[in-house]
DNA sequence: TTGACATGTGTACACCGTACACCTACCCTC
DNA sequence: GAGGGTAGGTGTACGGTGTACACATGTCAA
């Protein structure tokens, strides 16, 4: 008569987690109140998982499962741009991806194929292995489609008064801050707590790829270079 | 008699976490690890500070007044590039620094005086106010001198025969990893945890300023445009 | 039918942050 | 000097966390 509930499931236990997560936040994500939300004891989970640094890596693992296909081609700049929007895409879903991302500790084979797959578009691309490892350096945690906003905002005062009075101090205290945030007061979203609006990545995306086809410009002419030079020192032998 | 411990101050409890912190990690942070090292009860701390979340705030910005000052002049790229290794000079002592950053939610004043002084570079720089919000979202977290490592390894057996099976399994099914891992072996310091190693992170940051370098010229050219656009629709009249 | 094994339970432990009432020792004022 | 207000430190307690360990149960194979 207590076959109400269906059997507990590996795959299971992360779709709830997952769930969980998205509607309540990764705070409110605790073993005992997912275990509670699948009408069982909070020690039932640990026969699906190992603990809940795994239940976390499991959850990553997961949404990553919902990824697009590799965009294929030989072009780096725009599969790389591709792939990284799509991610993003995918893990806007999860507001909570972002902050489990940064703080995994160990790489499952999903995310080093991910990882890796990334490190092929480069490498089809005509970086070096060396200029490769650097550009994944300089993705660095943009390659899963978010940065971290570090924009915090100081508490306001409820008082109307009183938040007046602290406008006018900013005003004199901080006035660059107070001209970009009035100059840019009408975009909507731009506040958004895990992940930056759409446009503000996408010029820092683009920002960092302008560099980075810099700098294999420059290893093409210094490779070229290198062969000239090798030639020359090599013909009169 | 019992007058040995010298009395509690907002700035000595500041210190002293900073020091457990450094020492033990910041997981190793709490607020009655912190009290035990103090010789003293845990609710003591609560007179110095609000809780453990304005004590972090508090670490961040003691940790910040040890920035040297903002250099002077008109060249917005030399001056950002200083400020910000000087920034990460400055974090670089202490390990917890950038996950702490990353997880407070609201801005002291220091941490606005930091971030408007940034603008501030830009701005004198040429840098229009929307271009410099959009570049500040662009530094994102690199503003504070290190980026998040997203390049966990997983975890390899101690058994030397097992991992030569891993090593030889990762060969096939992630060759860039394993390319780009052996290419750049050579590298010490590059696993650092929390701030990547210098070189890493002045290529980002150059790669990064190249592109707003770009767009900044963009701005330029596209002012002129528009100056002259008006001057010739203003003549006419 | 029986036993093995996977699945779920119950209890317990060591932590965490912090609310609240209290005590104590100092300094300032009369 | 006496008195009192107050800042600093204490003790206790509550609700929360992750998870170790022993035990019960239910399901499938032999």
């Amino acid at each position: 008569m207590s076959t109400e509930r269906p059997r507990l499931t590996r795959d299971r236990v992360l779709a709830a987690a997952i769930a969980l997560a998205d509607s309540s936040g990764i705070d409110a994500l605790s073993m005992r109140s997912l275990a509670a939300d699948q009408g069982v004891v909070p020690m039932a989970l640990y026969k699906h998982v190992a603990g809940k640094q795994e239940l976390l890596d499991g959850m990553v693992d997961a949404v990553l499962t919902g990824l697009p296909p590799l965009p294929g081609g030989s072009e780096w700049r725009p599969r790389l741009r591709e792939r990284i929007l799509a991610t993003r895409a995918t893990l806007l879903a999860h507001p909570w991806a972002p902050s489990v991302i940064e703080t995994r500790t160990h790489a499952s084979p999903i995310v080093l194929t991910y990882m890796d797959e990334l490190m092929g578009i480069f490498r089809t691309g005509g970086f070096s292995a060396e200029l490769t490892h650097l550009a994944m350096h300089a993705l660095g945690i943009r390659m899963w489609g978010f940065t971290r906003e570090v924009f915090p905002t100081p508490a306001t005062p409820a008082d109307p008064e009183q938040r007046a009075a602290m406008l006018a101090q900013f005003q004199t205290q901080f006035p660059h801050i107070v001209e970009i945030a009035t100059a840019t007061a009408g975009h909507p979203g731009s506040e958004t707590a895990g992940c930056d609006a759409q446009v503000e990545f996408e010029f820092s995306l683009d920002a960092l790829l302008d560099g980075l086809a810099l700098r294999l410009a420059e290893q093409k002419a210094s490779a070229a270079n290198s062969a000239r030079g090798r030639q020359r020192s090599a013909s009169p032998r």
